[in-house]
Parts: structure tokens; sequence; C-alpha cells
DNA sequence: TGTATCGTACGAAAAACATCGTACCTTTAA
DNA sequence: TTAAAGGTACGATGTTTTTCGTACGATACA
């Protein structure tokens, strides 16, 4: 039997998947081809897989596709943001035990942070209350 | 066949292995049954399976391990924050494209952050300069 | 001294993830 | 009206990660 899920969220995407996703957010619902030729900018995929990857992520309900037409396209089912917070919270909680600070600190005192990120950061900090 | 590995940085932990080193890290240096003892906490895992991933922690060099007694002492070779930082890095750059101040948008935007939180940040950033 | 207990070593199996080849259907254009 | 081009489906295979069973050595102690 299989058991209900029990969680409100999707799966987390895998690191493949995740790579697609990027494309979909960047440019918006897209054809497998198209999302292909992108990931083709970076490093060497056959169509095939990109296919495949893209059919598992609509089968795990992360990707929804319109299929009216023979070229299909995909479109993320969750918006960029929320996906990314998702990721963002397991990523806090599970190095940081959830302290949104400690990892700030870490961010402040990594030299690959430049001071121009943490000017913005706390501009933005003082546009706040 | 294996590739050599080109990378400084050694490979990033898998999830099991985060576990592991989590335990490593918040008890210093441990036996395997020290260890497996604190997974089961947690959720069931046979001391075998400990034991494996362990010494595959340890061939990759991410642990190494004082086998001068019988119960063999294993260390996390990398401090903590370092290996932190490395994974924070790359959650950086593969999910916000670099941009810190980006992330932070996210967890002050996030609910899940406090109130609390956010003034400690807050003085962080003061106290820096 | 023998037997139960606690260790490590190691390989096999299982599961998850990723890539690819091939079959086959649709569209297009000569 | 057929051949080429481009699409989806799907199974096979490869790789990495995870879990586990079994063998076997050391220790403790009745």
């Amino acid at each position: 039997m299989k058991s209900i899920q029990a969680e409100n969220h999707l799966p987390e995407p895998t690191k493949a998947e995740l790579e697609i996703l990027q494309v979909l957010w960047e440019f918006g619902p897209s054809t497998v081809r198209f999302v292909n030729d992108k990931l083709n900018e970076q490093r060497e995929v056959n169509y095939t897989s990109t296919l495949k990857q893209m059919q598992i992520l609509a089968e795990k309900g992360i990707l929804k596709r319109d299929e009216s037409q023979m070229k299909h396209i995909y479109i993320p089912v969750e918006a960029e943001e929320k996906t990314k917070v998702q990721l963002l919270d397991r990523f806090v909680s599970t190095l940081y035990k959830g302290s949104a600070s400690q990892l700030m600190m870490q961010l402040l005192g990594n030299e690959k942070t430049s001071k121009q990120e943490i000017e913005e950061i706390k501009r933005l900090l003082d546009s706040m209350d």
C-alpha cells in the first residue's frame, strides 16, 4: 500500500532537475528542445536525457505540461521563489539548526561576499521596519 | 575507471555523510559505535551501515582516523566552519548566482526567520566596519 | 580455554540518479 | 506521396549513494 504523502511539499529537486528548473524560471514555459539547448551552452547533454528528466519532473509533479500541441510545453508548478525558499529552509535547518543569523555570519565572514554585496544587505535591512 | 580528483576542495559530503559529520562536529572525535548510537536517536540505521559510511568518508579524505587502538577514532579533517562555508558557497552560487544579498532577501522575507533573528543580524552588521 | 561480545573488513544488493539508444509518430517540404 | 527532420515514449545501462550480511580478529571473563 502506498503511504499517503504526509508532507505538503513537493519532493526535493535533484541536482540535474534543478538545472532544468533554472532555465524554466529564467525563460518561462519552454519546450524540451529549448531547455536542452540552454543546458548545452554550459555542458554537453543529449536531447533525450533532458527529455527524460523533464518527463520525470512532470511525473513528480514539479512540472506540469501542455500537451495540446506536439511540442509539449513545460511549466514549473511552483513559483521560483517558493521553491527556493523551501530549499533555503532545508539548508538553514540542516546546516545551521534553523538559525538564519548564524548563516549570515558565515556569509559576511566570507571573502567571496563582496563589500558591495554587504552594503546592499545593509541598505535592505535599513529599509525594513 | 575512477577519475582523478582535479579540485583542491574535498569532495562534497553527501546527505548521509553530512549526518555523520554533524555528530562528529557536535561531540568531537568518536568511535563508530558512538556515532551510530547518535544516529539511531533519530532514525534506525544498522551499525555496519554507519561503519561503511565512515570508512568511505575516511577514504575520501573527509575524515581521518586513529587506528592505534582497536576502537578506531574518527576525526573530521576540515573544521566545521570551513566545510559549511564551502557548502554555503555552492548553495549561493547555484541558487542565487552568487548574490548573497538575494539570499538575504529571502531569509528576511521568510516568516520562519524570527524578529529576534533579524535583530541579531542587524547588530552583527553594525558591529562590522 | 572456550565462548560470548565487540570490533573491523569487504563485497553484494538495493535504491536513487543520470544518460543514452532506439522505436515510432507527426510535420514539412521537395 | 514519400523522405527527412524533429518530436515523444520507453527501456537499458551506467554511476553513485546507501544499506546490509557475513567473515573474521581481538577482548573479556566464567
